[in-house]
Parts: structure tokens; C-alpha cells; sequence
DNA sequence: CTAAATCACGTGGTAGTACCAGGTACAATT
DNA sequence: AATTGTACCTGGTACTACCACGTGATTTAG
């Protein structure tokens, strides 16, 4: 007996979504590159603009490309980030268990930590002390605890961005987007700021250091 | 000077997205329902069916919905695996990295294996060591790759599941994905199938006996 | 009466057209 | 030269019509 493969029906959709973004993984379309307009690819293809315009979408959700209304629709610059809201959607359920996104956050970081104590470079590591510089003078002046979350978060996917395991960029991206709207639900906890940024001032002191042991019993 | 936040211009099709998103979220809609049709969802919205379409497919890339054609669109079920296309589009620049998944994969189900080891049911057991019969038998018989990598992932996805951290679960699902097409465009390394079983096999022996120090030291 | 073929209907998939709103570039005006 | 205005481009949205496929009831052949 001859062994039948399922017919996967793959629609004008996909395959006009796949096409675009074969051109930019194969990179024929490089970061920052504007994509011609919806109507000019409908005609291109030979498909109803319909099409075309779901397509795009879907490559925006997923960050491959940034759609600018009245504009047009652009290649996603370098590292590509997966857009917050997608994240959020993919893990809504998981978004209320603050333990796990800290366990999570937690096991990625301290891989990302003692690999980036390695080899990080000077001007990655003022930015990260830019950034907590910035943490600190906001913690004097005002408690904004919006502003708050926003440094700390460009701190730790700063941080995941000097991973050399693109991977663990990815993963990092995901958690604190995740840990985000997570905080957004809980109230402010006495000391937690104070802790924030003291954990990782001791952390950017340790990677000046080179003090690799520091850093694997961080936090 | 009164600050001013920059408006933020939603789109219909967004609006409609939401909505629909939140009637699962908010477990109005459980998984395997059936939505309304597209054409009614347009009516009852009162927009136009081309912003409904999109939206749903929108929620179907993320894995909220499944779309069956001549059929109707339908809560996703428990769960909810992200579609792989999505994953290794959203990671395509990373799927011929194979160190850097498999040190992801290790650093997760090093996590994974240590929790599981405290309150895998037997159930749960039985059937990771069912499919670990399957592998050895195909081992055996046949090979053939793709049915063995469908294994070992079927597997691992297993084992990620029984994670009691739903982020684990769904960040081991992401990886397994990028694995799987990363390995697709690997050859077949000598010995490589028996070392997956082999250690698969001491994994599983070491949850029965309950030996916490063998599952550390794991691969 | 049972089982198979058929047909109607519902659903998503696709096409075509037209118009609106916001952006850009460049010419016209001051 | 700086400003204004205007034509044009782009994505956003709407309405309509039809196709392909799946389901289930109906009809038909045995």
C-alpha cells in the first residue's frame, strides 16, 4: 500500500504571506525597506487587495513588518520585536500568576546574566547604568510608578539584548512583556523599588568586577 | 505645563479583535465553542465583514481560535498551543542557531524535569513511557526520521505540559517548535537517536524512583 | 426498510469596486 | 525664505457578489 500524504490546503492568504516574508527572512527585503503599497501587491500577485491586507496584518502581529497608516507598510528594524499586545494575547491565562513569570523571568535572566558578565561590552554597560541612573533619580524625585515599570523594563530588555543566545533575547522579551501587564494588576509593594534597583546595581558592579561568582547568586 | 498623552488611534479592526478576545478571556466563550458566523458578528458589530475577517484571523494566528472552513470559527481548547508557523515565523531568524536552541530547551527542561519529578501522576508516566516504546520500537524497525522527530517531540511537548508553571509549558512549546524546524534542516548524526532515547529512558526511571539528584544532573 | 446518492443550506474564502482619512511632497502664495 | 495650499499616495473601511467545502436532511435505489 502506498503511503498518502494529507493534502494541506493552503490558501491565497497564506501563501501571499508566506511569499512576503520569504522576502524578508531571505533577506531580499532588508530592515527599514518600505514594501510596495497594498494595491500595487494585489496586482502583482493577482489577488484581490483582500488578501493582500490580511496578510500584512498577520506580518505585523508577528512583528515582521510595521504597518504606518497614510504611509505604508515597512520591514521591522533589527531584533525584530514581537509586538506586547501579541504576547499578551498568546499568554493571556498565564498573565495573573505572578509566580510563574518571576520563576520564569528569574531561570532566563540568570542564564543571560552569567553569559553576558563574559563578554559585555562598555557602552552596553553604560547604558544599563544610564538606565538605572535614571531608575534612581526617579525613585528620589517622584513615585510614578508607570515610569517606574517602563525603566525597569528597558533595563531588563536591554539586558536580554546582550545575550548572545538570540534565543534568550527572545524568551527575555516575551517574560517582561508578560511581567508588564502582570504588574500593572498588582498595587505597589513597600521596599520593591528600593530592592529593584539595588539587586541590579550590585549586578552592573559585579560584571565591572568580573566577579562571575556575584552574579550567579543574583537575586 | 499640563502634560498630554499621545493619542492612541485604534482601528476597527482592533476594536473588533478586542472584544472578541475578551468574551474568551473572560471565559464567556469556553474552548471548543462555536463563534457566530462571520457575517452576523459584521451585522451585530455593525462593521464591515472584511474588519470581522481579519480580527478572527488575527486571534487564529495566535491560537485563541481555530478557523474551519464550511464549518464556523471556534474557541481554541485548553491549552491553547501557539500555532507553530507562527513561533517559527516569529523566531525565523534564530531557526538555524541549533546551539542556541538546544541550550534554551536544556535551561527549560532542566526547570521542567526538576518540578516534574516531585508530582508526576502516574498517568502522566504511564503515558511519556508509552511514547518512549513507540521511539524504541521505531528505532528498531524503521529509519525514519521524520516519524521519530514527530516522537521525540510529541514527547517533550508531553513532559512540558506536565510543567505545574504555565509559562514553562508554553515557553517549552515555543522551543520544541523552533527544534523541530531547525532539526528539518539538519542530517541525521550517527548515534544521535540512541542518546535521545537513552537518556529519556534513565529520565524516566529516575522520576519513578523518585531520584531528585539523578534528574539534576540531567543530559 | 435500509443504505447510498443527492440536494439545500450554512460557512469561510475570494474578488471587485468605491470612498474616506491621514500622510507626503511640491508648487503656489505671501 | 517661510508659509500655505493642493494634488496625490497610502492604508482603513464598506458593500456586494460569488465560489468551495462541509453538514445534515431529503430523496432515491436496493
Amino acid at each position: 500500500m502506498v503511503k498518502i500524504n494529507p493534502i494541506k490546503k493552503i490558501t491565497v492568504t497564506e501563501q501571499v504571506m508566506e511569499q512576503i516574508a520569504s522576502w524578508i527572512t531571505s533577506n531580499e527585503l532588508k530592515p527599514g525597506d518600505k514594501l510596495p503599497n497594498e494595491r500595487l501587491l494585489a496586482e502583482e500577485f493577482g489577488v484581490n487587495r483582500g488578501r493582500v491586507r490580511e496578510s500584512l496584518r498577520a506580518l505585523a502581529l508577528i512583528g515582521l513588518i510595521t504597518i504606518k497608516p497614510g504611509e505604508g507598510s515597512f520591514v521591522s528594524e533589527h531584533e525584530s520585536p514581537i509586538p506586547a499586545e501579541t504576547i499578551v494575547w498568546m499568554y493571556y491565562k498565564e498573565i495573573d500568576n505572578f509566580e510563574d513569570i518571576y520563576a520564569a523571568r528569574k531561570l532566563i535572566e540568570s542564564e543571560v546574566l552569567l553569559e553576558a558578565s563574559q563578554h559585555l561590552s562598555d557602552n552596553e554597560i553604560n547604558n544599563l547604568e544610564e538606565i538605572l541612573q535614571n531608575l534612581n533619580n526617579l525613585s528620589i524625585k517622584e513615585k510614578n510608578n508607570a515610569a517606574f515599570q517602563q525603566l525597569l523594563d528597558e533595563f531588563d530588555l536591554h539586558l536580554g539584548l546582550c545575550s548572545s543566545n538570540k534565543i534568550y533575547s527572545k524568551l527575555m522579551q516575551t517574560i517582561i512583556h508578560l511581567r508588564h501587564e502582570s504588574m500593572l494588576k498588582i498595587l505597589n509593594v513597600p521596599g520593591a523599588w528600593e530592592n529593584s534597583i539595588e539587586w541590579r546595581t550590585r549586578f552592573i558592579q559585579a560584571i565591572k568586577d568580573r566577579d562571575t561568582e556575584m552574579v550567579k547568586k543574583s537575586d
